[in-house]
DNA sequence: CTTTGTGCAAACGATTTGCAGGATG
DNA sequence: CATCCTGCAAATCGTTTGCACAAAG
């Protein structure tokens, strides 16, 4: 799901979100990149080469994209907030070995029976974390 | 699952650790409740009446009880980490309104079929979390 | 030209740490 | 009595805020 510079503007300003460098540079980041990063990683990614965006703004942004639901939090780790510019509802994959998280289609897991549930419940959705250890870091521990 | 004062002890014991009358307080507290309290909460509910435990220490209660698999941290809302002492595998229920967290007993969702998931990763486990809004939640929206 | 965003630095809240004295096994 | 824990205060980390200036629509 590739997105070109002109389809990103005028995904934020269809949200009705003032288009300026920073906060573009913070969604292209995150539509491209795949690892779920945190606030710091996206920070450094930018400025990696000359600096474009400061931390407040950086975190201003994501702020921004997430009010508007363009961003979602990943909250799978202690004490780390990372961030997901897959909005679709999806399941996640965690290695306990080296802390990556993967993406789970939708569609990849069964669907799961909620009628055993409390019907004191009034339930809107549902999320899978799955754990384990993911390819590299089982090739590792040969 | 109700544990007297000496079970407790035995217990803490058995994984190693000394028995102080804070790191047991921390342990029963935790025990006694079902509401996965923050470091905060614990706190302050020891503190109540009389001074009983610093904030240090209940923190490194903590940590000292993860360390050994009694305690567990629970992630489901933005940099919020909160505690629980039942370590078996089972799933939570998070109140979108109040963000109030329930216990799902693991029976009560049927299990997941993860035979269409990717090879490459060797699959531990996994943990669902339902979001919805719980009963007062619904009664006060009326 | 009005409104909103940016960058800096200071403020903040939760958690961690260093260390001296105290309790546990 | 050696080891580990506690409490205090200071340090640290990620995140937020206040404010003057700059950019967007």
């Amino acid at each position: 799901m590739q997105q070109h510079s002109e389809d990103i503007v005028q995904t934020l300003k269809a949200r009705g979100l003032r288009v300026t460098p920073q906060r573009f540079a913070v969604y292209a980041n995150l539509l491209h990149r795949y690892d779920h990063p945190t606030a710091e990683d996206i920070l450094n990614d930018l400025n990696q080469d000359a600096p474009t965006s400061s931390q407040a703004t950086v975190y201003s942004s994501l702020q921004a994209l997430r009010e508007v639901n363009l961003v979602r939090e990943v909250l799978l780790e202690e004490g780390v907030r990372r961030y997901d510019a897959n909005v679709e509802p999806h399941h996640h994959f965690r290695c306990k070995t080296c802390g990556s998280i993967a993406d789970i289609p939708w569609e990849s897991l069964s669907h799961i029976d909620l009628s055993r549930l409390s019907s004191r419940w009034k339930v809107e959705g549902y999320e899978v974390t799955v754990h384990g250890v993911c390819d590299c870091c089982q090739i590792e521990a040969d």
